[in-house]
DNA sequence: TCTATGTATTGACTTAAGTCAAAGGTTTCT
DNA sequence: AGAAACCTTTGACTTAAGTCAATACATAGA
């Protein structure tokens, strides 16, 4: 993202912009907290939710390293983030330990911007890939908890690197998983287990082995 | 959007892009077609939307005057478009008669994004607000249906024009409504009854009366 | 104004997914 | 290794929302 910076404006970055490391379940800002920047996963991962009234959870993203969270609010609401008045519009929290870091300020990032047009375009191509993401997630919704297991563990197969041998470690856990597919804990136990009673494939904690990847794609299909 | 932009760059605009007029329920897009450019909806409305392989529709936006759709793409698959390998993510069709839509081309746009810093900013701006749409989007889909609507019917009535009447004149049709809430005509029909049973509203046709404001915020809220 | 077409509603039925409560597994820390 | 804390699974039950099929209501066109 910042490939194409000079050194000044590299110090200008690390001098105004702070790097801290987080356990798993700590958390990042609540959504009652005023906005003060943006965030790039350094290290671990980190989930984006909100609560609903009734109390259930409500997973939006999962960022893992070298992507950046919370940079959406920069661009809308740029006189009330200058004004101190705007808030983050989720929850973010921690969901490995010794997760690393660093938070980009607004104002320095608003210096930033005006002078370098690559920075724009990686924004540009930032937000342009979680809209894709939250389009397909939306589309998915609509659909039985089942598919979107299916899909969420094919995705995960092909970004894997055990991706030959079928295996799928998660980096999630099962709460986090039903929580951002859009259903509770025990729905997502019951459709793993009709999975793994299908022969298609095998839990064992948090390692997914894919028996029957044609089964599965067939299911994602809906 | 184009504002800041000089005369010379305006011409180019003007002579490479088109402006074409849609009927009601004529597609402007498939998302089979290649990728050519995004558009701005001059008059009228568009809906952009996709369909699952059992034939269900998901409505993903409606755009109404002034703003652009199909525009995200430009920054994520650069290469793919330039040799014109990249198809539209989704289908949009006019929902109204006489909507008129610019075209705007994406090699001539890339060529404007090089130089002006403006549009760059008003790009990503358009974006963060889808995002942030459709994040809000997510986290109702998991609340029932009439939540969803409650919701809908709040925030229609607060862009609306009447609206220190408390009436909404609905822009779009109930199955085109239905398929935005990610459900189906006969359950969105049932709700808006239910609403009304409760004098909480009155439906005519497309001209919807809130009686009870109070409650419909507490059927929002879950 | 009347008909035709598309749009919306209703009823009877089925099913997926949520709730609550209890038991079974995994991790982690001393 | 053992206990505590946490995470996951299972069972019995309830409910919201989908399907199918028939009917009623609007709107535009002749």
């Amino acid at each position: 993202m910042f490939s194409e910076l000079d050194e000044n404006e590299m110090d200008k970055i690390y001098s105004h912009s702070s790097i801290k490391t987080y356990d798993k379940g700590e958390m990042i800002f609540f959504d009652t907290e005023p906005y003060i920047g943006f965030y790039i996963v350094i290290e671990g991962g980190v989930k984006i939710f909100k609560i609903s009234k009734d109390g259930r959870e409500h997973v939006i993203h999962f960022i893992f390293p070298t992507n950046t969270f919370a940079e959406a609010p920069l661009f809308e609401h740029y006189d009330k983030i200058r004004r101190e008045e705007f808030t983050y519009p989720a929850n973010s929290m921690a969901i490995e330990n010794n997760t690393r870091l660093m938070l980009i300020r607004s104002d320095i990032f608003y210096n930033l911007l005006e002078k370098n047009k690559t920075i724009c375009f990686k924004m540009l191509s930032g937000l342009s890939k979680k809209l894709r993401h939250l389009n397909n997630h939306i589309e998915s919704l609509s659909q039985g908890v089942s598919v979107r297991l299916a899909k969420y563990l094919l995705d995960e197969l092909n970004s894997s690197d055990e991706k030959n041998k079928g295996i799928i470690e998660l980096k999630i856990s099962k709460h986090d998983l039903a929580a951002y597919l859009g259903t509770i804990d025990e729905t997502l136990s019951r459709c793993l287990k009709k999975l793994q009673d299908n022969n298609v494939i095998i839990v064992k904690a948090k390692r997914i082995q894919i028996l029957d990847i044609s089964t599965l794609q067939k299911t994602a299909i809906g």
